[in-house]
DNA sequence: AGGCGTCGCTTTTTT
DNA sequence: AGCGACGCCT
């Protein structure tokens, strides 16, 4: 037996005995919030829930294998058949066994670069936006679609908000957004957010799958709930709309995904949606060492999020955190690669990252540490199914799967010497529309592409393993591979060997196909021990390490140049930079280069520190600088900092979150007033900002040097 | 007419 | 580094 109520504490207690009925669990950075799923899971199945009853979802494939994994063990024996995955890959599996109307065919997935060369197409052939210099690119065109679907808004709407310089073309983005809908209607495609659209049309139209999914799963847990869009609440709506044994994770702090639709908001009104749902918060943080919990807590306590919660933690000791000043992005890297030098004297390679805003923020971080010797594996940025001779050979693998997957079928003519894109759908209307004599020009004239068709063919007439079809691909495509990449093919040879490993993973040929395209497989994770991570924010999330560096903390970089105009825009980069700086356990090093190479500027130019770092109270980290010949020197303390050391935290925690969360108040106390308060000024401390009304006769007030302050209304003079 | 090489320009984040 | 426009080549 499980002894629950000694191994959690009593809210995560509480959430883990909590299995019938609604409840949202709200848990901050590093508490616990994983270990609170995973005994969960381990009482449901103590409590007789058979494991195929469970529907987990998840962000990605890995964090509920891993919440499984643990589950398992706490056990003492597997779990079985938990149905679990992100939605996307839930709703594809649902797809594939009741397809809608119009993919009976065949169904393909489409990934964001097939989408993006389909969008192109589409808008090439509308001719479209032909010879105008300004007329969006392709990729922003698409981002926009997604956007104004994820948002469930009008894309004129879209355009006006979000890029009003494109206003104009509206009436043009419209009609390629129609050329688009129908052209994956003809060739049985679907891009990321159909999946989504057509599992609620699915379930919305045929009472009878509903009522039996609803059977299905008697118990749902959605997990990383902040990060869902409308259409995805409305899913969980649908699904758990029967029995309501519906638990959703979240942390409103940690919202980092609406650019691509997240909405806040759900995590916000999953009471109203399920009336009666029990809310339990984590507060206690066992990840970091205080000084690291200081300082997300200073970065948190300007954003405005409705659940305000300042984390306590119950470790120990800790040094300050580091910022670092190197003189450019260029010796960034290089005193980058030195810190990592020192730390792998205290820790296991494995437990170090390097974190950045973009992906290509990482390029002179690789090269020094491809010189020093250390291995590394990056997260985040291009993913490995993008890599041309990846996407050449899978293309093979979707005209099995769906014969009318146009793109693919260009894209492997394409690889024939003389053949285009036109050449290309001349064949491919020749063999649809059933004309032998045009074919039989047409494949006279390009052998080689006549030998992919008939392998193909032979493919679809025998009944084949995954990795079979693979061997049979590459004995073909391995000689061209050579051809078509003279450069670099060793490397991507390996590639393809790894291609090969995870198809043998796979029975069924449309699961490897999708999910190859739904999740980035990360071919040798498991060889990863000796490798430091480095990897976007976004993809971080979830993660933890014990030294955490986080690079290129300038403006216009961290946070990114098109977020400064839009104040939830920034918003949104304030809380990656807070889930940036909660990945660490005990190392939080902060890099912000005095100049940053830019192409524009000709070379380098003067850079401003991010303000997340400049509105940091100088207390809560150490400063070192950059000298000439490449050494570090910390800078001399300031007054406040001397006046500061040996204090504690900046607000006494307990006192905090009494005064916020409330027993008697509401826990769902939207905080609307806060934005509106000004600033005041305190005898001791100077001028301040007013964060927080703690009624009835307190503020929490934010000192520039000194930090969050709780402070009795009669000590300050208020400002109009 | 369609394919292919070259030059100039601009880079967020992900399922 | 990758897209798009432009111009030359088959």
């Amino acid at each position: 037996m499980i002894d629950y109520k000694k191994e959690l504490n009593p809210a995560q207690y509480e959430a883990a005995m909590t299995l019938e009925g609604p409840l949202l669990c709200i848990a901050g950075a590093g508490s616990g919030k994983t270990r609170t799923v995973v005994y969960r899971l381990a009482n449901m199945v103590e409590q007789g829930v058979a494991a195929h009853d469970i529907l987990l979802l998840t962000f990605t494939r890995k964090a509920s294998q891993e919440m499984l994994h643990r589950a398992g063990e706490l056990l003492g024996h597997g779990i079985g058949a938990v149905s679990g995955g992100t939605f996307h890959g839930f709703a594809y599996s649902v797809l594939r066994q009741h397809p809608p109307q119009g993919f009976e065919g065949g169904l393909s997935i489409m990934d964001s670069a097939d989408a993006t060369e389909a969008l192109k197409y589409c808008k090439d052939t509308m001719g479209l936006g032909k010879g105008d210099k300004s007329f969006p690119k392709t990729a922003t065109v698409m981002g926009m679609l997604s956007k104004a679907r994820n948002k469930e808004r009008e894309i004129g709407d879209i355009l006006q908000r979000e890029a009003f310089h494109l206003a104009a073309y509206r009436d043009d983005i419209v009609q390629i957004s129609t050329g688009y809908s129908n052209y994956k209607r003809e060739h049985g495609l679907l891009d990321y957010d159909d999946l989504l659209f057509e599992l609620e049309n699915l379930l919305r139209t045929r009472p009878d799958l509903l009522d039996y999914y609803r059977h299905r799963f008697k118990y749902i847990m959605v997990d990383e709930y902040q990060d869902t869009n409308l259409v995805q609440a409305r899913l969980v709506q649908l699904l758990a709309g029967g029995h309501r044994n519906v638990m959703a994770v979240g942390d409103d702090a940690q919202s980092i995904y609406a650019f691509r639709g997240a909405n806040v908001q759900n995590i916000l009104e999953f009471p109203a949606m399920f009336p009666g749902t029990r809310i339990v918060k984590l507060e206690e943080n066992y990840r970091s060492v205080q000084p690291v919990l200081d300082l997300t807590n200073a970065i948190l306590a300007e954003a405005p999020v409705a659940f305000h919660k300042t984390l306590f933690t119950s470790r120990t000791g800790g040094n300050l955190p580091q910022l670092v000043k190197p003189l450019s992005d260029l010796t960034q890297a290089n005193q980058v690669v030195n810190k990592i030098a020192e730390l792998r004297r205290s820790y296991e390679p494995k437990d170090i990252a390097v974190l950045f805003r973009a992906g290509y923020q990482s390029y002179h971080v690789e090269m020094q540490l491809s010189k020093a010797g250390i291995p590394f594996r990056k997260y985040g940025g291009v993913k490995y199914s993008d890599a041309a001779h990846v996407k050449d050979v899978m293309c093979y693998v979707r005209l099995l799967i769906n014969p009318l997957d146009l793109p693919a079928f260009q894209r492997l003519a394409a690889n024939v010497k003389g053949v285009g894109p036109k050449t290309a759908l001349k064949i491919y209307e020749a063999s649809r529309l059933a004309d032998p004599s045009t074919l039989d020009r047409l494949l006279k004239k390009y052998p080689d592409f006549a030998k992919d068709l008939e392998l193909v063919d032979s493919l679809r007439r025998q009944r084949l393993e995954p990795v079979e079809v693979l061997e049979e691909v590459l004995e073909v495509y391995k000689p061209r591979l050579m051809q078509l990449y003279p450069d670099d093919y060793p490397r991507r040879e390996h590639g393809l060997e790894q291609l090969v490993q995870i198809a043998a993973t796979y029975r069924e040929l449309d699961l490897f196909v999708s999910d190859l395209s739904l999740e980035d497989p990360n071919p040798d994770a498991a060889a990863s021990e000796d490798h430091i991570t480095l990897s976007t924010v976004h993809s971080a999330k979830g993660l933890e390490w014990d030294a955490v560096l986080v690079i290129d903390l300038v403006e216009e970089r961290f946070p990114s140049k098109q977020a400064l105009q839009k104040a939830d825009d920034l918003e949104e980069e304030r809380r990656l930079m807070y889930v940036a700086c909660t990945r660490a356990r005990e190392y939080l090093g902060l890099f912000v280069p005095s100049s940053i190479y830019s192409r524009g500027g000709g070379g380098n130019e003067p850079a401003m520190p991010s303000p997340f770092v400049r509105d940091l109270p100088v207390y809560l980290y150490e400063e070192w600088k950059e000298n000439y010949t490449g050494g570090l020197m910390q800078r001399e303390y300031q007054q406040q900092r001397t006046m500061r050391l040996g204090d504690s935290v900046p607000a006494a925690p307990d006192a905090f979150s009494r005064a916020t969360g409330g027993e008697s108040e509401p826990a769902f106390a939207p905080r609307t007033a806060s934005r509106k308060l000004g600033h005041c000024t305190h005898k001791i401390f100077g001028r301040g900002k007013l964060i927080k009304h703690l009624p009835p006769d307190k503020y929490q007030v934010n000192f520039p040097g000194f930090g969050l302050k709780v402070i009795m209304e009669a000590y300050l003079q208020m400002e109009e």
